[in-house]
RNA sequence: GGAGAGGUGGCCGAGCCGGUCGAAGGCAGCCGCCUGCUAAGCGGUUGUGGGGGUAACACCCCACCCAGGGUUCGAAUCCCUGCCUCUCCGCCA
């Protein structure tokens, strides 16, 4: 969320960036809305004042059993009017909420502009495409041929884009998370584990609510959100927090499930494990001083290729352009494995500052050290990583001709063995 | 699920027969004084958001005692609803 305040003295700079992210939004009606929101605040106000000075009139002209008939009567007229006032303020102030959740981050001035995916930027690549003497089997067909993923099951017991994981497949999958996590935790992220389903509140805070109830799958009664992205309940860890200054900055790791709709993607990945309902994923999330936050973005993407390059995966990373990029984002880069099997790199990561959209819409801030006042934390995350595609890419990028699978270096630890066949 | 208790400032904790309460007191913190020995004592000070104001401070006003409604001239205090916490019983991984 953007400062009301902001929009009202920059609208110019506003309308640049919604016109750069290819956001349609009707910026006309604000300023007006907000001329006569602050008119009705200040009269509201003023009669506050009045009453409060009078009724404490009141009271003191009682204690000498004076005659205060008149008084009360006339602060019955003034209370009513306050009543009017507010009615109207308070449904002002609510079409203003609501235009401000759904107004977008804006870029920063280093992501590159442009219309779509087309025009992302790639910033670096890392290792090589491995070279196969032998046509590379999709992950799906290598996995169904190594039993060790179940797609049928997956479908018979919940549905489309289900899967169901056996043996050394969930052995892997077991593996991923405990490697990556050790990873993290080394690096300073403290490891959480948090609810899996969270309230409306938190699904406004990190941005997902109201704009994008369609992705998300929720319970009836009580009504809770299934969290799409760990990002959620760890972002909301420190909502309506003021942190202290030498408390920054915070950082997590936290392994979770993730639950998607997917709602809009139909005919898009249909086979395999790329796009699923239900995948797992390990999330870095850090909160950090505004004045560092770009520094965080880069060592933060940098912790997340660390699990790629550890892992031997080829990868690469571009920058989201503007109009590619997500509706909290300020700037985003995307990490993207190579899949043999589909011949081409896939996202994997995501990492992103939002700065203080985050922060301002979940009111999480810092207080400087002999400062006054307080200012919001600038929040950022990524994945680091998908454990599902980062599963699909070990399948695919170690596979031998013989359909077996081997065990990359740094996993064998977790996995106990150093094949799948 | 049943029966109780409770949610107050960074923390602890008064107030809760409505007005003198942004809220006693203590602790922690900060500033200063005093004291020659890690301590104690004394005085002062310390919340957040919004609106106005200023070159910037200062300052003024409004709101906030879990949240949202209500009663009243006036509510931390009374009433209703919701959320959360704790205790006991039941149930359960």
């Amino acid at each position: 969320m953007l400062d009301a305040r902001f929009i009202r003295e920059n609208i110019e700079t506003l309308k640049k960036a919604l016109e750069i992210r290819a956001y349609d939004i009707d910026l006309s009606g604000f300023l007006g809305m907000e001329q006569e929101r602050l008119v009705l605040l200040k009269e509201s106000e003023e009669l506050r004042n009045k009453r409060n000075v009078v009724s404490d009139e009141i009271g003191k002209l009682k204690r000498q059993k004076q005659q205060t008939d008149e008084l009360v009567a006339e602060m019955k007229g003034v209370s009513d009017r306050i009543k009017e006032i507010d009615e109207v303020l308070k449904g002002i102030e609510e079409k203003t909420r609501l235009f401000l959740l759904n107004v977008p981050n804006m870029p920063h001035e280093s992501v590159p502009v442009g219309k779509d995916e087309t025009e992302n930027v790639e910033m670096r690549k890392w290792g090589d495409p491995k070279k196969f003497d032998f046509e590379p089997l999709n992950h799906w067909d290598l996995a169904e041929t190594l039993g060790i993923i179940d797609f049928e099951l997956g479908a018979k017991i919940a549905g489309a884009r289900f899967s169901l994981m056996r043996g050394a497949g969930a052995r892997l999958e077991r593996a991923l998370m405990n490697f990556m996590l050790n990873l993290n935790t080394s690096k300073g992220y403290e490891e959480v584990f948090p609810p899996l389903l969270v309230n409306r509140e938190s699904m406004t805070g990190t941005g997902q609510l109201p704009k994008f109830a369609a992705e998300l799958f929720r319970t009836i009664d009580p009504e809770f959100y299934l969290i799409p992205t760990a990002e959620v309940p760890v972002t909301n860890i420190h909502r309506d927090e003021i942190l202290r200054e030498e408390q920054l900055p915070v950082y997590y790791t936290a392994y979770t499930p993730c639950f998607r709709r997917e709602a809009g993607s139909y005919g898009k990945d249909v086979r395999g494990l790329i796009r699923q309902h239900q995948f797992n994923k390990v999330e870095l999330v850090k909160f950090v001083k505004p004045e560092d936050s770009y520094v965080e973005l880069e060592k933060l993407t940098a912790d997340a290729e660390d699990i790629l390059r550890k892992l031997g995966l080829p990868y690469r990373v571009i920058v989201l352009c503007t109009g590619d990029m997500g509706f909290s984002s300020a700037k985003t880069y995307d990490i993207e494995v190579w899949l043999p099997g589909q011949n081409k790199y896939r996202e994997i990561s995501s990492c992103s500052n939002f700065e203080d959209f985050q922060a301002r819409r979940a009111n999480i801030r810092f207080k400087r050290e002999g400062k006054k006042g307080t200012e919001f934390v600038h929040t950022l995350n990524g994945s680091g990583l998908a454990i599902g595609r980062t599963l699909v890419a070990v399948l695919e990028n170690y596979q031998q001709k013989d359909g077996t699978v081997i065990v990359p270096e740094a996993l064998r630890e977790f996995m106990g063995m150093d094949l799948i066949k």
